[in-house]
DNA sequence: ATCTGTGAATTTCTTCACAGCA
DNA sequence: TGCTGTGAAGAAATTCACAGAT
């Protein structure tokens, strides 16, 4: 789990456990595309991206994917399929609130602007950043938030902010019709029904690699790892 | 789910799921200690953490904890026995390589120095980057990673490059006796058996929310939602 | 009366193992 | 023969529901 649990129905049937590797299928793909490789079997597409080859078969296999006996996928078909799936097809409007040094980064992360997302906003609560460019979209003020969520029917709200600021912009966003929100900050959000927030946790993972680093010190064993 | 999995042995039994619970746990703890309550139920402690109350307690109860029935749990006992299960008794020396907005922004995170880890290694490629102070640590050529880790013991190593930098630096570092990464590159890290890699992946987050948002745009429908 | 601790039931996820198509 | 697709088995995680302590 980066680390979200929560109810979830069968949808049409596609388990959270298989939509969260999706996007590393898709990553490992366009590599293997921009390569020019024509076709990949579970075993390779499943060493290349960590998991277990049944595992990935059986995810793909959810999608309705069909690939050939006795010669793979075909690596262009694929990516399409999970891109489909994943909604990489159309567009989604994303707003970042708060433009420190993590807003800053994920303004100007690539894979953000290069598939499906469209960074329309960057909100900052400090006047000395108003109207600042960054990933050439100007600094507002997060006052602003309201309205361009709105304007710009956003679709994806992204939490920069220090932790005692979190749950407030989460309810300006919840308010102004955001559904989807990514959150950094180190706060535990709470939302209507309906609305899907999921966290990403620096100390979360670092103490949670704390935790195994202690337990290898602990007694000098040889243990199996985890590979991501 | 931050999403790693792999496959992970009983240790002395505590489940990886509730490892991956306890830093939330640990943190809201700490709120209520600061503002100075002295118990909690689980009720109170599993709303604000946004999990089950019997998920909770049975968390909790492999920690071997005890709470008083009637009453509920101790905020500072069960604040030190989390630390405790979580190694943040000891400091874990750390280093971080790639000192973009990423890196910088990892870098002055307060909850870094503040709870059992301390920084003591910034590397970069970038001659220009060279000497600069950032969080009161100096940014150091990446070649001299090697050396650091050996130096200072690190326990943990953050990779917050390029994508086409990460597995090179991971090498150094697992060559260097770093047993736990964390890795805020989009790649796929390969590592021997006894090496932790967690993931943190900003476009997998994104693609997920997109699948649901998807979701909730195709048939408008309410659905629950998940919170963090 | 309240709230913990936990067996048991349930659900979800993973892995095995192999039938069957190319 | 090589590799997919999947039923069935197995493992892990969640949730229920309630006995029992305070």
């Amino acid at each position: 789990m980066a680390l979200t649990a929560g109810d979830r129905r069968g949808r049409d049937g596609i388990p959270d456990a298989t939509i969260a590797r999706l996007p590393v299928y898709h990553r490992v793909l366009t590599g293997l595309a921009e390569r020019g490789v024509a076709t990949v079997s579970s075993d390779e597409l499943a060493e290349a991206s960590g998991v277990n080859s049944a595992k990935l078969r059986k995810d793909l296999s959810l999608l309705r994917t069909h690939g050939t006996r006795g010669v793979g996928y075909d690596v262009e078909h694929l990516l399409s399929q999970i891109g489909r799936e994943l909604g990489l097809s159309q567009e989604w409007p994303v707003v970042v609130v708060g433009v420190g040094n993590l807003g800053r980064a994920l303004a100007n992360y690539g894979g953000f602007a290069s598939r499906g997302f469209r960074l329309v906003g960057l909100l900052d609560s400090d006047p000395v950043r108003f109207g600042e460019l960054v990933a050439g979209v100007m600094v507002r003020p997060v006052t602003d938030l309201a309205a361009l969520a709105h304007a710009e029917q956003v679709a994806i709200g992204v939490i920069a902010t220090p932790a005692v600021a979190a749950q407030q912009v989460c309810d300006v966003l919840v308010a102004a019709g955001v559904r989807s929100i990514l959150n950094f900050a180190p706060a535990v959000l709470s939302v209507p029904d309906g609305v899907d927030v999921r966290k990403v946790d620096l100390a979360s993972e670092l103490q949670i690699l704390a935790y195994h680093e202690q337990r290898k010190s602990a007694a000098g064993i040889v243990r199996t790892g985890v590979s991501a």
